[in-house]
DNA sequence: ATCAAGGTTTTGATAACTCAAAATGTGCTA
DNA sequence: TAGCACATTTTGAGTTATCAAAACCTTGAT
């Protein structure tokens, strides 16, 4: 078995990304939500999955679905780890605004050579997070995860810094750069109306930000004294 | 027909390529040296071909080969301009090496949107020329392809500056770097033995350097007076 | 003009990836 | 526990790109 495919790669970082979505541990990723990943016919995802668990990436269970092998797992992690440096080149040293790297990166993360991430990696100073504020795995696949809160769970009132994005669409990226929400601000959350689906953020300057729930839930956050990094 | 992948551009700059390279206009490109180019049984080559030649690309004659037509020329000449901005900014921005460039341009130059290619393109200031001395085209695909001499051509003794390296093997261009050789450098021809096969070179410092008329003639070089560029 | 030696094209197969739609399994609901 | 809804797998087929080897042109030399 040579070198694996862009096709294998974009599979095993979207069983990655599913495996971490799902918050419970040790939980199969069904074929239909890796499909929709993917963008391609559930049939499709089937037969791709059994191929890979034949080279011992993943482990698959007939009509339950599939996880990562630890093999698999370091693998993906080393795209993503491609994938990340690559945005956040992209952004430092090229100049591209954070909205518009994702896709990007999206390509340039099968082509790029290890030397060439590499000498990346040592440009941007070895860098711990992405744009997004997700974590770049080191050259050996293994990643700091570190447990978070996010706009819907910190307290009210407790002084947070901004830490991370999980959501890469260039719509919503762009509303949040906008708003000044962006990785390393200092944030407060005011508010909280889950009724209205509503909460009430105020920045540095103590100006208002208003987001949705389902919005909220996407931006982490840390305690505002000990700033993780 | 939606975007051309990788092996339709691979196929159309080795065609634009192996056409530059013979200097005689109007004739074909044969089937088997374009195989050989590219790597691929002669058979491959053909059945591409006439793929090619279904979309407009080229123009395919059975048995005598293939010529690009002004839409694939086009297509080609904008593949060479990715990859020599590609390779321009790895050594320039990126820092790698000279002889290391190529490989990784190979790659990526499939991958790189429009969009990237040009902000890469100002950054650079706009180049005429990539580190080899290849012109890289603008982004309509025309490119000014200079008349030139070589090492072997250009008058002895006639002070000359080295702009053009037409070799991209890269322990050619490790033994270019070593000896000093690298586009912009004055030299001048101090004399041509065509019966040992020696071209000797002097350099700014007088420093003299000894190649082969088979080397001598892969580097192209223009009048020291006006200098070009 | 003929033939041999080239290169060129054809043929038949294969590999990787994909889809649509039919067939099948699973688990919840009644 | 029977059956239905839904997800999953299977089937049959298509696309793109490739090879090895057989069949085929073209051409230059006799």
């Amino acid at each position: 078995m040579g070198l694996p495919s862009s096709t294998v790669e974009n599979y095993l970082k979207a069983i990655y990304q599913a495996e971490a979505a799902q918050r419970e541990e040790r939980r199969l990723v069904p074929m239909g939500s890796l499909a929709g990943a993917l963008g391609v016919a559930p049939g499709t995802a089937t037969t791709m999955v059994k191929a890979l668990a034949e080279s011992g990436l993943v482990a698959y269970e007939p009509y339950a679905g599939v996880r990562l092998t630890p093999a698999g797992r370091k693998l993906a992690a080393l795209v993503l780890r491609r994938h990340r440096l690559m945005e956040l080149f992209l952004v430092k040293v090229v100049g591209m605004s954070w909205a518009e790297v994702h896709d990007e990166a999206e390509r340039l993360e099968h082509a790029a050579s290890d030397r060439l991430i590499d000498r990346i990696d040592a440009m941007l100073g070895r860098p711990s997070t992405d744009p997004h504020g997700d974590p770049i795995p080191d050259s050996t696949g293994s990643m700091a995860n570190p447990e978070y809160q996010t706009l819907v769970t910190c307290p009210v009132g407790a002084p947070v810094v901004l830490t991370r994005v999980i959501d890469q669409d260039s719509a919503f990226l762009r509303f949040l750069e906008n708003s000044g929400l962006t990785p390393g601000r200092d944030l407060r959350v005011e508010s909280r109306d889950t009724a209205a689906d509503q909460v009430l953020v105020r920045d540095r300057r103590d100006r208002r930000i208003r987001i949705g729930m389902r919005a909220a839930a996407k931006l982490q956050v840390t305690p505002a004294e000990r700033r993780s990094q």
